[in-house]
RNA sequence: GCUCCCGUAGCUCAGGUGGACAGAGCAUCUGCCUUCUAAGCAGAGGGUCGCAGGUUCGAGUCCUGCCGGGAGUGCCA
C-alpha cells in the first residue's frame, strides 16, 4: 500500500520514545528511592527490583523492594511499603494509582496518559522503535554456522543458522556493533576425503574402477561436482592431483552453501578461511607460545597442550604425530585472532555435538595469557524432524539426507525461520514438518503474519472511505480494556528485544509477538476501527498502525515477511 | 564412569532470572461471519511442575541425591 501513513508523525518526537518501559522504571525507582529516604529507611544496596505482575488485579508494575529492606530495617515488609506509600510522590502523567499489597508488595498502575503518549512515540519512531543504545559503542563478533565445506547444510544446521542470525539482528538492536562471522573449515583432513571423493566420483564416470572405500562422503552431490569437471575438462584430469579436487569440491560447496543462507535471508560479513591462520604463520607462533610458557610438551611423537592444568582431565594432542594440526591448534589460533582483531564480546554459536570441543579453546586461550571471558559460548541442542506424527529418518551412510534446501523448499522460508528459534536452545527441538508447511490457522507463523496483514486491510478500508491521518490522534480517547491492554502489550517491546539480546535466549521474541497478535485480534473482534464516529476511529487507527509497527518490526528481526495481504 | 542439556496439561512447549491463585498452541467439545480479512474471537474440560530431601518469609525457578531421555567424552571435525 506505498509508503506507511505513519510517517506523517515524524518530526513531532517527545520525550518518552524508544524505551518507555525502562524510562518508566527509572522514574519510579527514582520516586522510590527519594521515598525510602524521606521514610528514614535505609537505603536500597541495588536497583529497585520491578516486573510485571502475573496477574493483571496486581496492576502493571510491582515492585518487591519493601520484601528485600525487611531484614537491614528489621521491620514487617508490609510495614516498610506502607511506610514507602505514605511518603512516594508520583505524577498522574505516569502512574493512576498504587496499593500495597500482599506480603508487601507495591503495586502500579500506568495512568493513560503514560500509555498515550508511548504509543505516540511508536508512531513517531516506526521502525526504530524497540531500538535501545544501551550497548553503544561496543564490538561484538559472532560466529555460527561455521559447517564444514564437505558438502551443503542439512536440515539440522538450519537451527544454528537461524538462531545465530536472530540474535545478531537483535545485538545490532540493542546498540552493539555486530560482526557477523563464519569460520571456513578448509583446511584438514575431511577436505582431503572430499578430493578423495570428487577424484573417485570422476574416474568412475570416465570409465575407471574405483575402490568405495575411497568414498567418505557418499551424496549425490559429490557425483555433481565430478559431472561439473567433466564437462569442463572431459577426460583431461584423470591424472590431476588430489589438490585439484580437493578445491573443486570446496569451492561448489562454498556456493551450495552460500546460496542457502541466501535463501533464508543469512548474511555474513566476514568468511575466515582456516586455511589462512596457516599461510600466515599464526599456527606456529601458537605452537611456539605454548613452548615458551611450558604448556606444550612432546610425547610419542606427538606435541600435547598442557590442558590438565586448566582444570582438564588429561592433556590434548595439538599435532598429531603424523604432523597434522588436531583441529583444537586452528581453533585455538582462530579465537585468539578473534581476541586480537578487537572485540569487547565474541560469541560461538554451535550444537550439542561439538560441546566437548570449546573447553580446550577457552583453555587454550587462557593459556596464551588473553581475555578469554571474552568469550561467550552458546550450545543449542539438537533437532529431529517429524511429519505429521512420524520421525522423519535420516542416514548418511545410506546418503538420504534431509538438506536444509529441501526443508525451505517444503515449507517456504519464514516457518523456517519461526520454527528453528521459537523454542529454547537448551531444549531438543522437534520441528513438525507438517505443521510448518500447513497454511492455517495451526501455524504459528502465519497468526503473526495474518494479524499483520488484517490490519493493513483495515488501513486499506479506511483510506478507501476518505479516512484521514493528517491530524495528530486523541489516543485519550482509547479507554476500552482492549485497547488499554493492546497498548500495554506494544509497550513491552523494546525491553523485550533487550532482554532476548542480553540473554541470548532469542525465543522469546516468539512469545511477546503470539501474545501482542492475539491482543491485536481481541481488540479486533471487540472494537470497530472504521465508524461515523471520526475521532474514535482516527484514534483507533493510530492504535492499528502501531500494532502494525511492531509486528512488522518484531518480523523483520526474525528474517519473516509482514505481508500486507494474505 | 565423567561433562553438558532436558523432564511442566493427551501432544509440542512458554514460564523475564526466587514472588502473590501454574500459562500458550495443537488435539477434544460448545458457541460467534448481511458491517474493516473466521488464517479470527469467546467458552469448557484437562496439572501431586519426574521423585525425595534442603535453603528461604516465599521454590516450577536455587542446592544435594536418585530416576528417566538426549548430546558428548579421539593423535575425526
Amino acid at each position: 500500500m506505498g509508503r506507511c501513513p505513519c510517517r506523517i508523525y515524524r518530526g513531532k518526537s517527545t520525550p518518552y520514545g524508544g524505551q518507555g518501559l525502562t524510562h518508566m522504571k527509572n522514574y519510579l525507582s527514582e520516586r522510590i528511592s527519594a521515598a525510602i529516604a524521606k521514610a528514614g529507611l535505609p537505603p536500597a544496596d541495588g536497583p529497585v527490583p520491578f516486573e510485571k505482575p502475573r496477574s493483571p488485579e496486581h496492576g502493571d508494575l510491582s515492585t518487591t523492594i519493601a520484601l528485600l529492606l525487611s531484614r537491614r530495617a528489621r521491620m514487617a515488609p508490609r510495614k516498610i511499603a506502607e511506610a514507602i506509600v505514605a511518603a512516594l510522590e508520583v505524577g498522574e502523567d505516569y502512574i493512576a494509582g498504587y496499593e500495597v499489597a500482599g506480603p508487601g508488595f507495591i503495586n502500579f498502575r500506568y495512568s493513560h496518559a503514560y500509555l498515550g503518549r508511548t504509543l505516540l512515540a511508536v508512531l513517531d519512531e516506526g521502525e526504530h522503535f524497540g531500538r535501545t543504545d544501551v550497548h553503544k559503542g561496543k564490538r561484538v563478533n559472532v560466529e555460527w554456522v561455521s559447517a564444514n565445506p564437505t558438502g551443503p547444510l542439512h536440515a539440522g544446521h538450519g537451527r544454528q543458522v537461524c538462531l545465530g542470525a536472530t540474535l545478531s539482528a537483535m545485538l545490532e538492536w540493542t546498540g552493539w556493533d555486530v560482526t557477523r562471522e563464519y569460520y571456513f573449515n578448509n583446511a584438514g583432513n575431511q577436505m582431503t576425503a572430499l578430493g578423495l571423493s570428487v577424484r573417485a566420483r570422476y574416474l568412475e564416470k570416465i570409465g575407471f574402477r574405483i575402490e568405495e572405500s575411497e568414498i567418505q562422503y557418499v551424496g549425490g552431490y559429490i557425483g555433481e561436482i565430478a559431472e561439473e569437471i567433466f564437462k569442463e575438462f572431459g577426460n583431461a584430469k584423470k591424472d590431476a592431483a588430489i589438490d585439484f579436487f580437493r578445491l573443486r569440491g570446496e569451492q561448489w560447496c562454498f556456493a551450495s552453501i552460500k546460496r542457502t543462507l541466501d535463501a533464508l535471508g543469512v548474511h555474513h560479513d566476514v568468511f575466515f578461511n582456516e586455511d589462512s591462520l596457516y599461510k600466515d604463520g599464526s599456527i606456529e607462533e601458537v605452537i611456539r607460545e605454548f613452548r615458551e610458557r611450558g604448556l606444550a610438551y612432546d610425547k610419542d611423537g606427538a606435541v600435547w597442550f598442557r590442558a590438565t592444568a586448566f582444570g582438564a582431565d588429561k592433556d590434548r594432542v595439538l599435532v598429531k604425530a603424523t604432523g597434522e594440526p588436531t583441529y583444537r591448534l586452528p581453533d585455538i589460533a582462530y579465537h585468539r585472532k578473534k581476541i586480537l582483531r578487537g572485540y569487547d564480546k565474541i560469541i560461538d554459536i554451535f550444537g550439542a555435538d561439538h560441546i566437548a570441543t570449546f573447553p580446550d579453546v577457552i583453555a587454550g586461550v587462557s593459556a596464551l595469557g588473553l581475555p578469554a571471558d571474552r568469550i561467550d559460548v552458546i550450545i543449542h541442542q539438537m533437532v529431529s524432524f517429524v511429519d505429521g506424527g512420524e520421525a522423519v529418518r535420516m542416514s548418511k551412510r545410506a546418503g538420504n539426507v534431509y538438506y536444509l534446501d529441501d526443508l525451505i523448499r517444503d515449507v517456504g522460508a519464514d516457518a523456517v525461520r519461526y520454527f528453528f528459534i521459537m523454542r529454547s536452545a537448551n531444549s531438543h527441538l522437534e520441528f513438525d514438518i507438517r505443521l510448518a508447511r500447513e497454511q492455517s490457522e495451526n501455524n504459528p507463523v502465519y497468526y503473526l503474519q495474518y494479524a499483520h496483514a488484517r490490519i493493513a486491510s483495515i488501513l486499506r478500508f479506511a483510506q478507501s472511505e476518505g479516512m484521514s491521518l493528517e491530524a495528530a490522534p486523541d489516543v485519550s480517547l482509547l479507554r476500552r480494556p482492549e485497547e488499554i491492554a493492546l497498548m500495554k502489550t506494544i509497550l513491552e517491546f523494546p525491553e523485550t528485544v533487550l532482554f532476548c539480546a542480553d540473554s541470548y535466549e532469542v525465543h522469546h521474541l516468539c512469545t511477546y509477538l503470539q501474545a501482542l497478535a492475539a491482543q491485536f485480534h481481541k481488540f479486533y473482534h471487540e472494537c470497530r476501527v472504521v465508524t461515523d464516529d471520526k475521532r474514535l476511529s482516527h484514534a483507533r487507527l493510530a492504535l492499528c498502525l502501531a500494532t502494525k509497527q511492531v509486528l512488522a518490526n518484531g518480523l523483520r528481526l526474525l528474517g519473516i515477511n509482514a505481508p500486507e495481504r494474505m
